[in-house]
DNA sequence: AGCACGCCGACT
DNA sequence: GTCGGCGTGCTC
């Protein structure tokens, strides 16, 4: 018998079966999704495939599967890998991986829980040492000596990165440590761990009319074993999370087991431990933050069974699930539903192909549901469960917009209006809690001589420094790029030097300055870096006597701050001015979810909104929380446009480190893409992306318009093969469907 | 990716 | 001649 073998390998070429002969006496410990280690070509070490069918015999002269290894596959995954590799244009086994616990996939597959690890590029000898060489012509090959330049001060680099910096091949790394100049060094890359806490068992709660009736409708899906999508379309504190509970409830008692989707930033320990007191320990939890051991220990306890209930993030929708019975996403218009990285999946196409393959009942859960979810919830596509009330009688917060054109005119150029000014010192009067939001970090997003409008840009990115205060640094947000602050114009040499565009930093100390009395605490990436940061900061809120918190979006998911009485909306245009069809939407969504953290118990919440543009309909409609009024505006501007969900966008983008190559490269594709004379597809023209350069990479990109077909998927791996073929050197593509970020 | 093969310029 | 650099092609 011949097994078809997949290699573990994300190169292009090996993305194909090979034929292995399976040994007389393991015929039946080797079957389809079965982990092997084979021979492959000349390499000196066994190389890890997954065996994807079985035959009778082969073409070719075949070599024999070495060994049988733990941590195979079902025929269903397999299958849906295959399917995966095709839609998301990447390898069959980039998506194997996601359907194993993460380390224990790669290379020395000899121990059994692998650690995360890269490979990081030290000098070997002294620079002097290695500069006399140079100078000696012991070093000649200028590649090599371009390395060595930018290793030095670089140390720690890693592999891929010096190689990409230097526009060189592994052969060179691999010459200069042959010749002593260099180190590779493997380092582990660790994880922090999640606990679980002790918890207070409760019971159900009654169920509201409305509750009851949503319930009611997917309990009958259930019963009937059958595929049905739904959409429950509930306000925030509507109670959406009982009636997942409940349903969770029924598919258990029915032995079978349930899985719930969240946002891996609403993850937290107070969400699980909601579950915990409901069900106890037969729930598994799946997040980035796991490490790998205790990651594997989850995954273990999913594919014996033990687990009835698994909450997770993204990638959890591949967990080895035994007996599936119901599929929950929660926040189902999040944005981290959609991976970035290559397979560019959409957790919400795997979870409903996999409803559709179990007959099981899919639950999309929002109360600002992504446009084109609520669309077909409208076109019958997807059952409509609709929660209007909230479910403890606390009224919606009240919400003020603030004119900001006005606030200029008056000479007020704080980033306080004066309306917030006044409602924040009332509230710290009253010793209640106040919550601002501004979606930039750092202190100000640029930096620029008045005199002769030099602005400091990152020198890797085509994108403005932005100034961090904290460290006196300017940083790219995109690279990582740092450099000492500036004060003197490099250009003109003009002191003159102005920041504008204020970010949390900033916020910061206008309010320490206007507020000297106020206690406050910020939270966005710069200081939630280490480990559990995110949980002791939103503690510290909680527990203890901090008034104002201030934040990027990350304090807006998933949160209950019983004390917060006022919310304020410092910029809320930001999300606005982005070059995205889902702009309007976004903006609608995070303030809906802002304004939603005021006032959710005995207290009333207030909100203030500041805002350039109060007539846009994405602000004024969140005035109200009026999703429905959203809706109507927003799809008819889509129909106009003709934007999702009246057709898919398929982004193709091309990058290298030579802008002529990628607009060559780019140019060739669009051509390649119109003479296909592909029907109901418009093909943009090819143009630089709206970030065209990031981390020393030009980006072009290709935009076609059509609808996502098996047509067009045959006709894009057209185009990928004559690219491949261009074997045009340091040049990357990526294709991506309806991207969660355009840039 | 990793490895072998083979071309090519530089140098004993 | 021969040695190292480095581009190319193959892997069941």
């Amino acid at each position: 018998m011949i097994a078809e073998v997949i290699i573990n390998s994300n190169v292009k070429k090996l993305n194909r079966k090979f034929d292995y002969n399976i040994p007389e006496d393991w015929k039946d410990r080797v079957h389809v999704g079965t982990r092997v280690l084979v021979p492959f070509g000349n390499a000196k070490n066994l190389q890890e495939g997954f065996v994807i069918s079985i035959k009778d015999s082969s073409n070719y002269t075949v070599k024999e599967i070495a060994k049988i290894d733990q941590g195979e596959l079902t025929e269903k995954q397999v299958n849906l890998a295959i399917l995966m590799a095709n839609r998301y244009f990447c390898n069959i086994s980039d998506c194997i991986k996601l359907m194993l616990p993460p380390g224990t996939t790669g290379r020395n597959t000899g121990s059994r829980i692998k650690e995360k690890t890269g490979q990081f590029v030290y000098l070997q000898k002294n620079w002097e040492e290695i500069e006399s060489d140079i100078e000696e012509k012991i070093i000649k090959s200028p590649k090599q000596i371009r390395f060595l330049n930018i290793l030095n001060g670089n140390e720690g680099i890693h592999i891929l990165d010096i190689e990409a910096m230097s526009d060189t091949s592994r052969v060179i790394t691999k010459s200069l440590e042959k010749n002593g100049y260099i180190q590779v060094i493997e380092k582990k890359i660790e994880r922090n761990p999640f606990k679980f806490k002790n918890i207070k068992r409760d019971k159900k709660l009654t169920l509201t009319e409305e509750q009851m009736n949503a319930f009611n409708a997917v309990k009958k899906a259930i019963d009937e074993k059958r595929f049905e999508e739904f959409l429950l379309y509930g306000v925030t504190g509507s109670g959406k999370t009982e009636v997942y509970l409940q349903l969770i409830e029924q598919v258990i008692n029915k032995e079978k087991t349930a899985i719930m989707l969240v946002p891996e930033i609403s993850l937290t320990p107070q969400m699980v431990d909601r579950f915990l007191a409901r069900f106890g320990d037969c729930i598994s939890v799946l997040h980035s933050k796991l490490s790998i051991g205790e990651r594997y220990d989850q995954w273990q306890k999913i594919k014996e069974g033990r687990a009835k209930i698994i909450i997770g993030a993204r990638s959890a929708i591949f967990a080895p699930i035994k007996n599936i019975g119901l599929i929950l996403i929660d926040e189902e218009h999040d944005s981290s539903y959609k991976s970035d990285m290559s397979p560019r999946y959409h957790a919400k196409d795997i979870a409903r192909f996999l409803a559709k393959e179990n007959n099981i009942p899919l639950i999309l859960g929002s109360a600002t549901p992504e446009i084109t979810t609520f669309y077909k919830a409208k076109n019958g596509e997807i059952t409509l469960l609709t929660l209007t009330k909230r479910a403890n009688n606390s009224h919606l917060p009240s919400v003020n917009i603030v004119d900001l054109r006005e606030e200029l005119a008056v000479g007020n150029r704080s980033m306080i209006s004066t309306a917030l000014h006044k409602k924040i010192e009332e509230n710290l009067k009253e010793k209640k809690q106040i919550i601002l939001f501004l979606n930039r970090r750092g202190y100000s997003t640029f930096v620029m001589c008045r005199e002769c409008g030099f602005t400091a840009k990152c020198k890797n990115c085509n994108i403005t420094l932005t100034y961090h205060k904290d460290e006196n640094k300017l940083k790219c947000h995109y690279c990582g790029f740092e450099t000492k602050n500036i004060t003197t114009c490099p250009i003109c040499k003009s002191k003159n030097v102005r920041y504008f565009g204020g970010g949390t930093q900033k916020l910061e100390t206008e309010i320490n300055k206007l507020f000297p009395s106020a206690t406050t605490i910020r939270m966005d990436i710069d200081t939630v870096t280490k480990k559990n940061s995110h949980e002791i900061i939103l503690n510290k809120f909680k527990e203890e006597d901090i008034d104002i918190l201030i934040g990027t979006q990350m304090i807006v998911k998933g949160h209950h701050f019983p004390r917060v009485t006022l919310v304020g909306v410092i910029a809320a245009d930001s999300s606005l001015n982005i070059e995205d069809y889902r702009a309007n939407e976004r903006t609608f969504q995070i303030l809906t979810q802002v304004a939603g953290r005021a006032g959710r118990e005995n207290l009333p919440g207030e909100v203030i909104i500041q805002t350039y543009n109060p007539n846009n309909f994405s602000i004024s409609y969140a005035k109200n929380q009026d999703y429905n009024s959203f809706y109507k505006a927003e799809i008819s501007l889509r129909e106009k446009l003709n934007y999702p969900p009246f057709c898919d966008i398929i982004v193709i983008g091309v990058s290298s480190k030579i802008e002529k190559n990628v607009k060559e490269v780019t140019q060739k594709l669009a051509l390649i893409l119109k003479r296909q004379n592909i029907k109901n597809c418009y093909i943009s023209e090819p143009i630089p992306s709206p970030i065209n350069k990031i981390n020393n990479r030009y980006r072009w990109r290709i935009v076609m318009k059509c609808n996502f077909n098996s047509n067009i998927i045959d006709k894009i791996n057209d185009m990928l093969q004559y690219y491949y073929n261009m074997k045009v050197k340091n040049t990357r593509i990526v294709i991506d469907v309806n991207p969660s970020n355009m840039l």
